[in-house]
RNA sequence: GCCCCCGUCGUCUAAUGGUUAGGACAUCAGACUUUCACUCUGACAACGAGAGUUCGAUUCUCUCCGGGGGUACCA
C-alpha cells in the first residue's frame, strides 16, 4: 500500500530555479498575463534563482510590435525585472521564437530519425471520416491512422502533391507527474492522441517549440495557466524523447496556476475592460496596489494579512503555498488594497505620481513634477496631506485639488453640489463674506477661519453646521464632496475666497 | 462521448481529525467629521450533497452534483 502523504505530495524546488515568462505578443497586457509574470518572478526571487524572459512570437497572424512594446512597458511599469531574456541577453537567446527556427528544424528533423516522430497526411476530414466510420464519437481526435504508413504509401501521397505534418508518437502508457501546485495528477492511457508539432509547410508549432526552447534554456520550474494543463502529458512525453537525444537535461517541474475570473463562470477575458492593466494604471492603479492585489488572487502572506510589499512577498512566496481553485477579479477589493499603498507613500513620491494624472486632466501646466511653476508646487505640497488620506486612485486627485489650484474667481457647482444649497444659502454666503471680510491676511489660517465661521454662522447665526458650511464649501470647491473646508480657504486665500463666494451669492 | 482540474461567508482567503470555522473586501448599523474620505465599534454571512473510515469529520476515501478547461495543422 502507498503512503498517502507521498501519493499527495508536492516535490522540492530544484537547487537552482530557472522559471521564465514566455508571453505572445498578442493584444493588450491583461492582468492574468501580469498574475503569472509575477509569480514566476517572486519564485525566482525568493530562491534567488533565475527569471527568463522570452518572447513566443512564431503567430505571425496575431502577432504585433505595438503588443510587445505594451509588455515591455508593462515590464518595466511593474518593476518585474529579468535576468536573462529580451533587451538583456544570456546564453541561450536569441530570446524571440521568430529568429529559432533553425533551431526547431534541427530539432523536429532529430524527433523525426529517431522515430519518436514521424509524418501525417491526414487532412482533418479524413480523421474525423474515419472516426465516424469506426463508430468513435467525431470529436475523438487523431487516430494514430499514419503511424504504421509503409514507404509505398507515403511516397502515394507525396505524389499526390500532399506534404506531412509532424507528429509526436504518445506512448501507450499513463502519463503523471506531480504538479507544484495541485499534487499527483495522472492522465489515463490513450487520451492524449499523436499530435503535430510541426505543419505541413514546415512552421514549427508552440507544442514543439516551447518545450524546445525551455529545454535549451535549461528550465526548471514552468509555472503557467491552468488552461496548459491538459497539455502537460505530450509535453513530459517530448521531454523524454529530448532528454534521451541529449538535447534536455531534466523535465521540469509544473505549476498550474488558476485562472483569474471575470463576471461569472468565465475567465477573464481580452474583452473584459478589467483585464486591461494599462486601464487599471490609467484609472490611478499604482504598481504596489495592483501586484499586490494580484498576489492575493491565490495565494496569502498570512492568516490575517493582505497589505504588503513585494519585498514581503518575495520573502514569503512558494508556489506550493498556491491554491489551485480560480479566483474572482473583484475591483472594489483591488481598489482597497491600492487605497492603502498610496496611503503608505512619502508625500512626495505620492505628488511626483499624481502629476501625469493632473496634467492630463488639464490642472496642471506639465506631466512632471520638476517643470511645475512655483505656485503650482506650493499649492499641491499644501494639498497633499488633506488629499493622499482621501483618495483610492491617483485619477481621482485632480478633482480633489482642481479647486485649490485654479485661481477663477467662480467655480460653476457641479448638479449634486448645487442639490445641496438650501433656500439659506444666500444669507449664510452673505453672512459668510462679511465675517471673512474684516480677517487680515496674516490671520487667514485654516484653524481661526474654522473658529470665525463657527462662531458667526453657528452660534450667532443660529445655522446648523451643515447648512452653514456647505453653501461655502460649493461656492469655494463647486463640488459636495472636497479635502477639509477651512484648509482649501487658506490654501486658495482670502481674496479668491470671497470672490468665490460673491459669485456664487450671485449665480444662485 | 472521452480526458483533466476545481468546490470554506456575495468575493479573496486562513485554520483544523475535536474551535463559538478566523481575517479582508463588499453590505448594513453606529461613533468621529462641515461634506466625502480616513479611523474606530458592532452586525450580517461559508465548509455543495450522500455514503464510508473514526469515539468524533469541513478536514481522509468513494460516489454524485455543480463549475471550468481540453479533446486544433491556436497558444
Amino acid at each position: 500500500m502507498r503512503d498517502m502523504t507521498e501519493e499527495n505530495s508536492k516535490p522540492a524546488l530544484p537547487e537552482n530555479v530557472r522559471v521564465r515568462f514566455c508571453p505572445s505578443p498578442t493584444g493588450t497586457p491583461h492582468v492574468g498575463m501580469v498574475r503569472t509574470a509575477l509569480f514566476n518572478w517572486a519564485a525566482a526571487r525568493h530562491t534567488h534563482g533565475t527569471f527568463v524572459f522570452r518572447i513566443e512570437d512564431t503567430d505571425n497572424e496575431r502577432d504585433s510590435k505595438e503588443s510587445l512594446d505594451q509588455i515591455l512597458e508593462a515590464l518595466d511599469w511593474l518593476g518585474l525585472t529579468w535576468d536573462e531574456g529580451v533587451n538583456v541577453g544570456g546564453p541561450d537567446g536569441p530570446y524571440f521564437q521568430s529568429q529559432r527556427t533553425d533551431i526547431y528544424k534541427d530539432v523536429a528533423a532529430k524527433l523525426l530519425a529517431a522515430g519518436y516522430a514521424y509524418e501525417s497526411f491526414s487532412t482533418a476530414e479524413e480523421i474525423a471520416e474515419r472516426n465516424v466510420a469506426a463508430g468513435r464519437p467525431k470529436a475523438f481526435g487523431y487516430d494514430g491512422y499514419d503511424r504504421t504508413l509503409t514507404e509505398e504509401q507515403k511516397a502515394a501521397f507525396r505524389e499526390q502533391g500532399r506534404k506531412p505534418a509532424l507528429r509526436i508518437k504518445m506512448p501507450e502508457t499513463d502519463v503523471s507527474f506531480d504538479d507544484l501546485i495541485r499534487g499527483r495528477i495522472e492522465f489515463k492511457a490513450g487520451s492524449v492522441p499523436d499530435y503535430v508539432i510541426v505543419r505541413p509547410n514546415g512552421d514549427p508549432l508552440y507544442t514543439l517549440t516551447n518545450p524546445v526552447d525551455d529545454a535549451l534554456m535549461r528550465i526548471n520550474v514552468v509555472l503557467r495557466g491552468e488552461d496548459l494543463l491538459s497539455s502537460t502529458p505530450r509535453q513530459i512525453v517530448l521531454y523524454s524523447y529530448l532528454e534521451k537525444l541529449g538535447i534536455a537535461e531534466t523535465t521540469p517541474l509544473f505549476g498550474h496556476l488558476p485562472y483569474v475570473m471575470g463576471q461569472g463562470n468565465k475567465k477573464l477575458s481580452k474583452r473584459d475592460p478589467e483585464s486591461n492593466l494599462f486601464l487599471h494604471r490609467d484609472n490611478g492603479f499604482i504598481r504596489e496596489g495592483l501586484l499586490n492585489y494580484l498576489a492575493l488572487l491565490g495565494w496569502s502572506i498570512a492568516p490575517d494579512r493582505d497589505v504588503f510589499s513585494m519585498d514581503e512577498m518575495i520573502e514569503k512566496f512558494d508556489v506550493r503555498d498556491v491554491k489551485a481553485n480560480p479566483a474572482h477579479f473583484d475591483i472594489d477589493k483591488a481598489i482597497s488594497i491600492n487605497a492603502e499603498h498610496i496611503r503608505l507613500l512619502e508625500q512626495d513620491d505620492f505628488l511626483k505620481r499624481s502629476v501625469p494624472y493632473l496634467h492630463k486632466a488639464g490642472v496642471v501646466s506639465a506631466s512632471a513634477w520638476d517643470e511645475l511653476t512655483g505656485h503650482e508646487r506650493e499649492v499641491l505640497t499644501a494639498a497633499a496631506p488633506l488629499v493622499q488620506p482621501r483618495v483610492r486612485l491617483l485619477g481621482e486627485v485632480p478633482g480633489m485639488v482642481a479647486s485649490l489650484l485654479s485661481d477663477d474667481q467662480y467655480i460653476a457647482p457641479e448638479a449634486d453640489a448645487r442639490k445641496q444649497l438650501k433656500a439659506s444659502a444666500g444669507e449664510v454666503l452673505d453672512a459668510a463674506i462679511a465675517a471673512l471680510s474684516d480677517v487680515p491676511e496674516t490671520e487667514w489660517k485654516a484653524e481661526s477661519l474654522h473658529e470665525l465661521l463657527t462662531s458667526k454662522l453657528v452660534d450667532e447665526g443660529g445655522y446648523k453646521p451643515r447648512l452653514a458650511f456647505g453653501p461655502v464649501r460649493v461656492a469655494v470647491s463647486g463640488r459636495r464632496v472636497s479635502p477639509p473646508l477651512f484648509e482649501s480657504l487658506e490654501i486658495i486665500g482670502k481674496d479668491v475666497t470671497l470672490a468665490r463666494l460673491a459669485n456664487l451669492q450671485k449665480n444662485l
